[in-house]
RNA sequence: GGGCGAUUAGCUCAGUUGGUUAGAGCGCACGCUUCACACGCGUGAGGUCACUGGUUCGAGUCCAGUAUCGCCCACCA
């Protein structure tokens, strides 16, 4: 048997060394491809071709925080098959990898593994090693420096991790095109546009009440925020107008411990309960300070008394109405999260300056205790505290709520205050081709809700710093009006241990010299220049001609507000464009119970698992049933189905070789066989439209069906005849047919499944299919040569009549007809009749005999 | 509360511009050791297309509304 199966296909490859495998398998394909795509280079960018020729892709760089899930799996398996695709229609991929190592994640799992604390006050210590058994609960403090370097070592790692598993899955990225958020190139990019847009005024610094997070210390941008649930109460407090102390009007807090923060009480204008007190003052409860009484619109007359107290600062509520409301700053909470150690100064009267000592230096949270025990005492409290389940701002990564402090910030414009620049960012999102489309709303959506000005400076050390000095003035005050700004050609540069232009650095730190800005950029201030950084900004500039802007961004769509905003932000500012032509947002991989996959969850599936136990191929043809933006839930069973298609291409391949598959488009004559080609020309058609729109999940759909229908039909009718039942003529039509519908079927799949494609295509092609071009329907409609793709589909009907007699004769296949009778319209016949003999030879049948009969479709009647 | 999406067979999903008896795969049932594949092959049974109205000769498909689920955003008085 072996002999039978191998020698027609060496045969039919004539000199060439086609090798088809006894038992072909899909295990190893993985290992032995990518080391051969590795070796040949096969996906190695030509940078010879022009910006025309090039379809390049900005690759979202994955977050270095841990391990790559399944989700992610699925997401770059859809951009890769878009890359292969583009690739195989003759355009040269600009495919590169980044890597996310920037910001807090990786400062986090840092300190978490190396046992570690950074304490930038530290100098550096070269021989520093972190300890074997890191004590997480007692980290070691470290200088800056070696907290950076514990930074590098550790992203290295994952790096490299993230990278195998990139290439198991078959991703085709220029491995020669790496970045990452923190590599010398981003910093230095970074830097240059964010100094370009403070030269263009779109950045500037300011000292304004910012969301700011306790635990880390940092301010957070409007982007990072995330709204959770959270316990509190509400207290009913009395406020005493500033006429009538033994009156009383009530006010609900949850927040208390902020009264001695309050600068008005404010309720809406047209709420006839309080029209009569607009415009008086009242007095607050224990600290007795003189409060106006205003009103503004945005006070909403249901929610608690209807009437609020504004405090510097409560929420984004109490900014809004102490910037428009023009109230006085009265700050109590710190940096730190406690209240003020110093007593406040407008605590003026000796009651309230002794009552705030109660309350000084405590969290937010025992200060609220004391508080309430000081209203219940003085009587201010009525009633009991109300339990209520609020929602509170979080920092995406703290756990504890958001505070507003001043603190001086840098940001970046827009839109958010400025209602042209706000048109400007929604038109720019309707430059964009977004796949799906309706993930346009989400963009406009977010860009019409913005508060403010985009938040940019983080308190933090890991990261790209701001290249700026302030000048001490003599008492050693920062000069922030003249920032020290550095030069783009001396970037990058670390302010830290970098000297500004005119000074020394033994001036640095002491009155009369300089300082550096402490900050670093928000991560996505330095990820949002991912198109520049991968396409070579200002570094190279050939390169940059040949990418930018790009065809294509793929990307979550929980991250449009940030990720692809802000690209979108800096590309218009920067080059007056968009960064990419095309958004291509892809859906979440839920669990069975359609809940997104988290780690804080527990239900993520790890890939490499997976991966091994189905193959590479497998899992991205699971990947491929996920259509862009559509949720897609995780089915191990699914993976099964995937490995059979990729197992049935190897055997389907392996037997049409075997009965001498030849490429001869002259003999190409038989009707079954132009059939077959016709039907195939209009699968290509409709593979290439749907993929041209990123409809990945409809061209793998219409040409698996052809598949199917080519092994269980087409192959089972043409056995006979191939293998020379009726002769060299109709035989060789059969083999110029298998060929040419093997090749482009080949090809077809090949952006899906890259695996087995090219393993069948290295067993009688020369070159990789994945450099190989994608087939042209009219090339195919043109083998058929005007053939009928009726023919096979009315053939297949009758074939089908055969096989169900059979199956209801509970017999086997092989079962020879006696006679069979197909009856059906007279055009249908005339189709089936050009295919009978295959049809009797497969079916095994004696006499078939035709009946005209146009009242029902196409039927067979059998006898066995 | 605002926005977006989904709702078709037990499960995962197709259903192109409205047009005969609504499709596929998985699973299930029953068969078949058929010379590529038992990691296989064949056949079959499964559906008041979420609901209510409307447009139309005709609606899974168009319109209006309702419900349920999911996601994004807002919501600290």
């Amino acid at each position: 048997m072996g002999q039978q199966t191998t020698e027609p296909a060496a045969a039919s490859a004539g000199a060439r060394d086609a090798r088809v495998p006894e038992k072909p398998t899909v295990d190893g394909l993985e290992q032995r491809w990518t080391q051969v795509w590795e070796e040949q280079g096969t996906y190695r960018f030509d940078r010879s071709k022009t910006r025309e020729q090039v379809f390049s892709i900005d690759t979202p760089p994955p977050t270095v925080s841990g391990a790559l899930h399944v989700g992610h799996v699925f997401s770059y398996t859809h951009t890769d098959i878009v890359a292969r695709y583009q690739r195989m229609r003759g355009r040269e991929v600009f495919y590169p990898m980044g890597w996310d190592d920037n910001g807090l994640p990786t400062e986090r799992r840092v300190q978490i593994d190396f046992g570690v604390r950074c304490d930038p006050s530290l100098p550096y210590d070269p021989s520093f090693e972190p300890p074997a058994k890191p004590d997480a609960k007692r980290p070691i403090p470290i200088s800056r420096r070696s907290f950076i370097e514990l930074c590098e070592r550790w992203t290295e790692q994952v790096e490299k991790a993230y990278e195998d598993l990139w290439r198991m899955v078959g991703l085709s990225v220029d491995w020669t095109q790496k970045y990452t958020t923190v590599g010398e190139a981003s910093i230095t990019a970074s830097q240059r546009a964010f100094l370009r847009n403070l030269a263009r005024g779109e950045a500037y610094q300011s000292e304004a009440p910012s969301l700011w997070d306790v635990t880390f210390q940092t301010a957070v941008a409007q982007a990072e925020l995330e709204a959770r649930d959270y316990p509190g109460h509400f207290h009913r407090v009395a406020f005493h107008p500033s006429t009538d102390p033994d009156a009383a009007v009530y006010v609900e807090t949850t927040r208390p411990e902020l009264i001695p923060a309050c600068v008005a009480l404010i309720a809406h204008p047209d709420d006839e309960r309080y029209q009569p007190l607009f415009g008086s003052t009242v007095r607050s409860p224990i600290f007795d300070v003189e409060i106006p009484v205003l009103a503004h619109p945005a006070a909403e007359p249901d929610k608690g008394a209807g009437i609020a107290m504004c405090c510097t600062f409560g929420d984004l509520t109490d900014v809004m109405w102490w910037r428009e409301l023009d109230l006085p700053v009265r700050s109590v909470v710190g940096r730190d999260g406690r209240l003020l150690r110093e007593t406040p100064e407008w605590l003026s009267l000796e009651s309230a300056a002794s009552a705030y000592a109660e309350l000084a230096g405590k969290t937010t949270f025992s200060a609220r205790a004391a508080m309430v025990d000081a209203l219940r005492a003085s009587g201010d409290l009525d009633g009991e505290p109300v339990p209520t389940q609020r929602m509170a701002n979080f920092y995406e990564n703290g756990d504890k709520p958001l505070e507003i402090v001043t603190s001086r910030q840098w940001y970046i414009r827009n839109g958010g205050r400025d209602e042209s620049l706000r048109a400007a960012f929604i038109e720019r999102g309707r430059e964009i081709t977004w796949v799906p489309d309706f993930m346009r709303h989400r963009y406009e959506n977010w860009v019409n809700g913005l508060q403010g000005d985009w938040l940019i400076s983080r308190q933090r050390f890991f990261g790209v710093p701001f290249p700026v000095w302030y000048r001490l003035d003599d008492e050693g005050q920062p000069v922030y009006d003249e920032p020290l700004l550095a030069a783009e050609t001396d970037l990058p540069v670390d302010p830290a241990s970098a000297t500004p232009k005119g000074f020394t650095d033994d001036q640095r730190d002491r009155p009369g010299g300089f300082t550096a800005d402490p900050d670093v950029m928000d991560t996505w201030a330095t990820s949002s220049l991912s198109p520049q950084v991968a396409t070579g900004w200002e570094r190279d500039p050939d390169l940059f001609a040949r990418t930018f802007p790009m065809d294509m961004r793929p990307q979550a769509h929980e991250i449009i507000r940030t990720w692809l905003f802000a690209s979108v932000v800096r590309a218009h500012y920067e080059h007056g464009t968009v960064p990419w032509s095309h958004a291509a947002i892809s859906g979440f991989v839920v669990d069975p119970d359609r809940k997104k996959m988290s780690k804080s969850k527990g239900n993520v599936v790890v890939p490499t698992e997976i991966l091994e136990r189905y193959g590479s191929d497998a899992v991205r043809w699971r990947a491929a049933g996920a259509r862009p933006g559509m949720d897609s839930p995780f089915d191990e069973t699914q993976m099964k189905i995937g490995r059979r298609l990729a197992i049935k291409i190897l055997n389907a391949s392996k037997f049409a070789l075997s009965l001498g598959a030849t490429e001869d488009p002259a003999s190409i004559v038989d009707p079954l066989d132009q059939a077959l080609l016709a039907a195939l020309s209009g699968v290509v058609r409709e593979a290439t439209a749907a993929l041209d729109a990123y409809e990945y999940t409809r061209a793998l759909e219409v040409t698996e069906s052809f598949f199917w229908t080519f092994c269980d039909d087409y192959l089972e009718l043409v056995k006979d005849r191939a293998y020379g039942g009726r002769g060299d003529g109709p035989a060789a039509s059969a083999k110029a047919t298998l060929a040419a519908a093997l090749s482009v079927q080949l090809r077809l799949f090949a952006p899906v499944l890259p695996f087995v494609t090219e393993e069948v295509w290295s067993w009688w092609q020369e070159g990789s299919v994945h450099r190989s071009s994608w087939p042209v329907a009219d090339d195919v409609a043109a083998l058929a040569k005007g053939g009928d793709a009726g023919v096979l589909h009315d053939t297949s009907v009758v074939l089908g009549a055969l096989r169900k007699a059979k199956s209801e004769a509970k017999t086997s296949m092989r079962t020879e007809v006696a006679s069979a009778t197909v009856s059906g319209p007279r055009e249908a016949l005339d189709r089936v009749a050009l295919a009978s003999e295959d049809l009797r030879a497969t079916g095994r049948v004696g006499d078939l005999e035709f009946r005209v009969d146009e009242s029902h479709s196409l039927t067979a009647t059998v006898t066995l």
